[in-house]
DNA sequence: CCTTGACTCTCCCCCAGGGGGAGACCGCCA
DNA sequence: TGGCGGTCTCCCCCTGGGGGAGAGTCAAGG
């Protein structure tokens, strides 16, 4: 029979879902109460609204919002795929852990140069929309880590000759951020009808991207990609690899934070069908 | 001179915070327009308003709150040091980072076992927050994966001889999850009296956690565990390691879903000085 | 039967961080 | 002088509830 009624108390401390909570529930639809006294009001669960409450509370506990949890409740009611909303979620969440995580970062960055810090804070570079132009690069792809750069440019620089196109940047492929064994690009702009020998030719098509040029040592970066990564965000744009760091001034000393100069580029995935 | 003043469309244009966002800073404090019209009460902002405007910005592209970006600004104002505040609002970040990261985990896994996921939601076990009593361990700790106990519980079994005090388990001594490369501890309960022999003996305190039965196997558990951080965050408690899984019943075969029993335990933070 | 204390009801206001829109001014150019 | 775009204030809306006021209810004990 299974007649018991349990009292909204009851179930809150069955559940722990708070009594505020609970009312809200029944009021979005999610949760109704099997029984409501009618003149007085007074609400009433059976054992599988209980059942309910608690898948209700194991959803939101994942941080589902409550529409997600209201399309979960129907696809499990109606013994649909819960996949395809549970997918939309994972991405959802996904987006959101990687925004914090790149926050982090940039905290822990703005941390520990406490002056360069300030600096930043005080007058945060401007950031521009722009067609970064299509060129000719002689590139060397591999897994490292940015500091590598001390070792492949050169190489790079030796084989174009005394002329280049252009100041040098990295591609990094991935859009996460990893100390080693990133996938980098390390480019050089090739002047028109240059032929470098020993090294790779790449052309290299124009895309639009965000960028902004940030001032102060390699490691320092974090904060300005996590303002391209929040422009994009409040546009509804999704980030696209690969990543560009273009080397505009390049300090001899780590502590002199002003002889660095760095331009960051992010572009964004084309809409579909769009 | 740069008396240059400027409405507040112009500066959203230049700041690309919306006009609604920059009166609500006005109101809020946290950016004065330089010259309010008194007859018309227009808006007029200096350089200086924009850059503290870019300021703003970049705060609010770190995910800071708006309290937590007042603090910010008028510390750089004074001239004291960011590290107070930053620090405080680091730790928030990466709280939300790490169970939005687990939520994640926790829906891949959902994803991965469709059926499993169904009856999960459908009756999610109900959690307990409970006394693990202390205990006597035959114990083997090392680095590794979840998937070495095959060999190392059957080596533990032998030199405990026939009887043992209990289930065995794992303790995960670092909270963040990982694949390889944990830091575990592979534990045996034994019977009173009990002196096994070519294995380390500890003993465990007894301690206060939340705790639930899972159902399914090893690597379903990432929903499970995403609920008990989240049972200890909504009673604001802070996670302390280790993690405990102990096997009450373990399938031969991972398709038999429900023949696979494991209890999850965490156990949080002492008060300080409560 | 009455009282008492613990529950529960509805209703209203509050939080962040703004978005959307109505209706009324304002500024500037032709 | 008209028009058009910018701006003003004011109000309601969103999410996921929390806090509390004032009134009604339930069950047990005297």
């Amino acid at each position: 029979m299974s007649g018991l009624l349990y009292a909204i108390g009851e179930v809150s401390r069955i559940t722990g879902l708070s009594v505020k909570a609970l009312r809200l529930y029944q009021e979005k639809g999610l949760l109704l109460p099997s029984r409501v006294d009618p003149s007085s009001g007074y609400r009433y669960y059976t054992e599988r609204d209980i059942a309910q409450a608690h898948t209700l509370r194991a959803l939101r506990d994942l941080r589902l919002s409550l529409e997600e949890i209201r399309g979960v409740l129907e696809e499990l009611d109606q013994g649909a795929s819960l996949s395809e909303h549970l997918t939309k979620v994972r991405a959802r969440l996904a987006d959101e852990a990687a925004s914090a995580q790149r926050s982090v970062l940039a905290l822990d960055t703005l941390l520990r140069h406490q002056e360069q810090a300030e600096a930043y804070l005080r007058a945060p570079p401007p950031l521009l929309e722009r067609w970064l132009p299509g060129m000719r690069v002689a590139v060397h792809r591999a897994r490292g880590r940015y500091s590598d750069a001390s070792q492949v440019f050169p190489r790079l620089l030796a084989a174009c000759g005394p002329k280049v196109g252009g100041a040098p940047f990295c591609l990094y492929h991935e859009a996460e951020y990893r100390e080693d064994d990133a996938d980098i690009s390390w480019c050089v702009p090739l002047p028109p009808g240059a032929r470098p020998e020993g090294v790779q030719v790449e052309e290299l098509p124009e895309v639009q991207a965000a960028t902004l040029v940030h001032t102060g040592p390699p490691d320092s970066v974090g904060p300005s990609w996590a303002r391209l990564f929040a422009h994009l965000h409040a546009h509804e744009r999704i980030p696209a690899v690969p990543l560009r760091e273009t080397f505009l001034r390049v300090g001899a000393n780590e502590a002199v934070s002003s002889s660095w100069r760095t331009e960051l580029a992010l572009s964004w995935e084309a809409k579909h069908g769009g």
